[in-house]
DNA sequence: CTTGCTTTTGATAATCATTCTCATCTATAT
DNA sequence: ATATAGATGAGAATGATTATCAAAAGCAAG
């Protein structure tokens, strides 16, 4: 339950942390920003105040609950860390995130890296481009 | 001459853009923040004012001459586009900037678009690990 | 080289996302 | 139930970026 992540995470159990948790778990999109996360949460009537949402995120970070990303957008966007690790592709008409995982593209970033003199810890690679979901399509002028 | 490179991109040549695009040139430093640049021309006497030094970046990188980059750190960094395309790998602990260019990740980013429904438009891969530069090392506690 | 029209500049106000402050409230251990 | 460290919420503060607008500068024509 997620009253035992909190805790295994060093966190009171609280009923704010807990309504962002459960939110993370179950919404449909998997990547949110602060304001949305707090929007959703207000029109299923749990008003929680902006700031502590930001908080409880930043918690939630710390230990490695949930990622955060830099999206051309530029606004934060936050996300459960629930199984691997995965990089994104984001349509540029209508936001759609999907995930993916490239083994050669990891390998050679570690090769690069290592060639450079850098010793890896981080990367983040996000393509950008216009995706075939009809919803989108359906946008198109 | 940067006059010229002005006069291409259907902007008008004043001295503001003049220094900017100058800086942009011939600074060591090839990603610089806004700040940076306003800082860096205050520094040498040419003091133009925060607001023109966005107004001239965007201007600039509508105009295909600079590109934008959103690193970790959060803050925007311009660079001037010269040459070939390149990803980045930026020092966590100095905050030192290499570029590369890796044409396998280029490939697979484009299969892998392609195999999501995606018509890839762009990307941004950026490495972050610790450099081996002498001064970087010699900041360890 | 002046005139006149258009664009640009700079100081400053406004905006946006995010963080901070602090008085009040709450979770948890006794 | 009580005490106490920690959490919350409202709103102020911050930092980066953008908008406003009167004054200044670029540019084409005469
Ligand atoms: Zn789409
Ligand atoms: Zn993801
Ligand atoms: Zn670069
Ligand atoms: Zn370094």
């Amino acid at each position: 339950m997620e009253s035992e992540e909190l805790r295994n995470a060093g966190l009171k159990v609280t009923t704010p942390r807990l309504k962002i948790l459960t939110l993370l778990e179950k919404a449909s999109e998997r990547h949110m920003t602060a304001e949305t996360i707090y929007r959703l949460l207000a029109e299923g009537g749990e008003v929680i105040g902006l700031a502590t949402v930001y908080r409880a995120l930043a918690q939630f970070e710390a230990a490695g609950l949930i990622t955060r990303h830099h999206f051309d957008s530029g606004q934060t966007v936050y996300e459960l860390e629930r199984g691997p690790h995965h990089d994104h592709i984001v349509c540029i008409r209508c936001g759609r995130v999907e995930e993916f995982y490239d083994k050669m593209i990891e390998e050679r970033q570690r090769e690069i890296a290592a060639s450079l003199g850098f010793t890896l810890s981080d990367h983040a690679l996000t393509l950008y481009g216009e995706c075939n979901s009809p919803d989108c399509l359906a946008g198109k002028g």
